[in-house]
DNA sequence: GCGGATCAC
DNA sequence: TATGGTGATCCGC
């Protein structure tokens, strides 16, 4: 298989960023970008209210010269489906990851003859010239090196990894630097002396099932290179949430029962649209101390109804009577164990095509 | 099957 | 220091 992995950089972009994030006045300041910063820290230092999802980075910008913008999901989505056609050029096996990535199987392309990396500059000038965003790709024989690879020529390269090339450019890759390897793993893998990708190497594979199971031998075989998981374009989503954070927490049983509502009318609209059932119904709560549960009930039969999600929301919420008294920061409901209705519509015209 | 943990983005 | 939202997977029961 020739795997790619293509990552747009939208967020460093001045009409494209996704986040909060915190601007100069000025613009002969920092490039009249601004600086990039969490934006709930900046919210607490300037006391500025604001709950916006955090990124990266910088500071350096004076308080009285910083503003906040809010994040444009509609922008950000509708750039991402411009994106996206320009890849459904190149081939229909795209697996996205997120607005902003995703992996395409080559293997076969639509347009021609052509190299995995003639294809791969080809998507990326196009996006380029349509959006101002750059963007970076890697190419190689297997997703796990794509992405390894496009993570190398960010913010606006290319990677191309032969089989040839593969060990040797996975074992000066730093532990962190491989998919699937975490917070938590890294400071177990570091405990045992593995910080590189020759370190994995140089251990069995034995070893590493020993000591992290499955992930041991992922990681094993990731850094010999080997990954034979598909580009999985037809991929249907597995559950749907819907949670919210509160500051302050919420106290009344109230409110809490009507974003419960709110959430199961939500999710059931959604249920609705993508034409499935559930069978499942989670409930999550989090207190002020950040402790953190999930409650969940199997239905007898699947539902899309808004009403009987909630019902089943509240149930497993009453059982939990300790987070009203304590302050609740958390609240959410998700759906899980979905159910493909038979006989769609779309899916006998396409059949009978 | 359930609930917590971990991870990615 | 302060930790948002959505979804997936794995582990140990």
């Amino acid at each position: 298989m020739d795997a790619f992995y293509a990552s747009v950089e939208m967020r460093d972009h001045p009409e494209y960023r996704k986040k909060a994030l915190v601007i100069a006045h000025d613009p002969r300041e920092h490039n009249g970008h601004g600086v990039i910063t969490t934006a709930n820290y900046v919210a607490r230092k300037y006391g500025v209210g604001s709950a916006m999802p955090a990124i990266k980075a910088v500071q350096k910008v004076p308080a009285d010269k910083l503003v906040f913008l809010p994040p444009d999901f509609e922008k950000y989505r509708s750039v991402s489906a411009q994106v996206h056609e320009i890849m459904h050029e190149v081939t229909d096996k795209i697996q996205s990851v997120s607005l902003d990535e995703a992996y395409l199987d080559v293997t076969q392309n639509k347009l021609g003859d052509y190299s995995t990396i003639q294809l791969g500059n080809y998507m990326q000038q196009k996006i380029y010239k349509e959006t101002g965003l750059t963007c970076s790709y890697g190419a190689s024989y297997n997703k796990f090196l794509a992405k390894m690879g496009s993570e190398y020529a960010k913010p606006f390269g290319k990677t191309l990894i032969l089989p040839e090339e593969a060990k040797d450019f996975l074992a000066r890759q730093d532990i962190s630097k491989f998919h699937g390897v975490g917070k938590k793993t890294q400071l177990i893998l570091r405990e045992l002396g593995i910080n590189t990708g020759a370190d994995l190497q140089a251990k069995s594979v034995k070893y590493l099932i020993d000591h992290f199971k499955k992930m041991g031998y992922v990681m094993a075989m990731h850094s010999r290179g080997i990954d034979l998981s598909p580009v999985e374009w037809q991929r249907q989503r597995k559950s749907i949430g819907k949670e919210r954070t509160f500051e302050p927490s919420v106290f009344e049983e109230q409110k809490a029962l009507t974003l419960l509502r709110g959430y199961s009318s939500d999710i059931a609209n959604i249920l609705m649209t993508q034409n499935v059932k559930t069978k499942c119904i989670v409930l999550k709560i989090r207190d002020t101390d950040f402790y953190t549960v999930t409650r969940r009930r199997m239905l007898k039969s699947s539902t899309r109804d808004a009403h009987e999600i909630y019902q089943e929301a509240k149930d497993l919420f009453e059982e939990l009577p300790e987070f009203l008294e304590k302050g609740i920061r958390l609240l959410g409901v998700s759906v899980t164990s979905l159910e493909q209705e038979k006989y769609q519509e779309t899916n006998l015209f396409s059949t009978l095509e």
